[in-house]
DNA sequence: GTCTATAGGTTGATAGAC
DNA sequence: GTCTATCAACCTATAGAC
């Protein structure tokens, strides 16, 4: 990130990215709309006004933070459409997603899945998120699948969503979760591919 | 309507049921803390007062509506509970479980997951759900089973909100969504028994 | 049971000094 | 970049008439 390309600009770079770790530990703890600028502000040490001069409104912080997830995706969606169609494709895609999982996406998955109505209002303006993934299914189900298969699909997929989800009360770490929606997604992937 | 049983003493049953309906949907569309109790009350042609003579508060409202999940995971439990050892019964008890998920119970799960906050916030004064489907697990995998284990089988009674999770932007209906969470349960249990 | 009226507080956001 | 001061809008919840 600091590509500091000769000009020492700097226009408060650090400040941003302190605001949207902080912002992203409070929303996952208490939502989105439970969790008020003043806490942000104050857990940082500054007032809210000071949180307006980094961002033009609460909406923008959690836009920022899921910005980060869409680049993931992009990535991810341009290495698959690079792969040759195989058999084992799907398997493989899969463990490839899921491997990819740090604590850090953890959190900002569960974040964009404990507040959807948010998520929601925040793809109108600017939906390639779901949509990018739409397309994951369209290039691994083919355009004949049901929507059985699709929904199939996804969830080999969701399996890291779906691992958090099931550790919710349990004193499960990052890792011991990120290893079963290995096994899990490699489970489902299975299934969908008879011949193995 | 409504059940008059020799005394005329009506205790507004009917209206605390319709209450609960609309907030259902209310709450799993724009989540509990962005609807507000006018939002409720408005949408039911009264006014937030009158809102306030059937519940003690807001909370109380979603707290009622989850002890009717709560009431279906009991029973549940109690069946578990009464089957003798078999190696296919988690299998069993997997589908026996997720087949019983209705429409309005998806969406009820659904608030579950879009709202964990205020979900936390609940069970603090009353933890049975959580706590009871950790003795689904304890029922299913013995003592002796690792953290790797646990989290996979109560993965594979997680499907229905895995489903719904994946079916999220999609426009499948509940009865795919149903569908797709039986076919991942089952898979995921055939994964966990290795001997089939 | 439902209403009007209102208390008492928090929210997101802005203006403007420094 | 950060502050103080302030705002209108909204919130949950209660009191009390009918």
């Amino acid at each position: 990130m600091s590509t500091s390309t000769g000009s020492e600009r700097r226009t408060g770079t650090e400040t941003r990215a302190e605001i949207l770790r902080v912002a992203l530990r409070l929303f996952t703890e208490k939502g989105f709309e439970g969790t008020s600028t003043r806490d942000i502000s104050s857990a940082l040490g500054m007032t809210k006004s000071s949180l307006y001069y980094h961002f033009k409104n609460k909406e923008e912080i959690v836009a920022s933070l899921m910005d980060e997830r869409r680049d993931e995706l992009d990535e991810f969606v341009e290495w698959l459409a690079a792969q040759p169609p195989a058999p084992d494709l799907l398997r493989r895609a899969v463990l490839r997603w899921v491997s990819g999982a740090t604590p850090e996406r953890l959190q900002l998955m569960s974040l964009a899945h404990a507040n959807q109505p948010i998520m929601r209002r925040l793809m109108g303006s600017g939906q390639e998120l779901r949509s990018n993934f739409d397309r994951v299914i369209d290039l691994l189900t083919g355009e004949a699948a049901g929507p059985r298969e699709r929904l199939l699909t996804r969830m080999a997929f969701d399996t890291v969503s779906a691992a958090l989800l099931a550790a919710l009360g349990t004193d499960a770490g990052p890792d011991e979760i990120i290893a079963a929606a290995r096994d899990a997604g490699a489970a489902l992937a299975d299934s969908l591919t008879p011949g193995g």
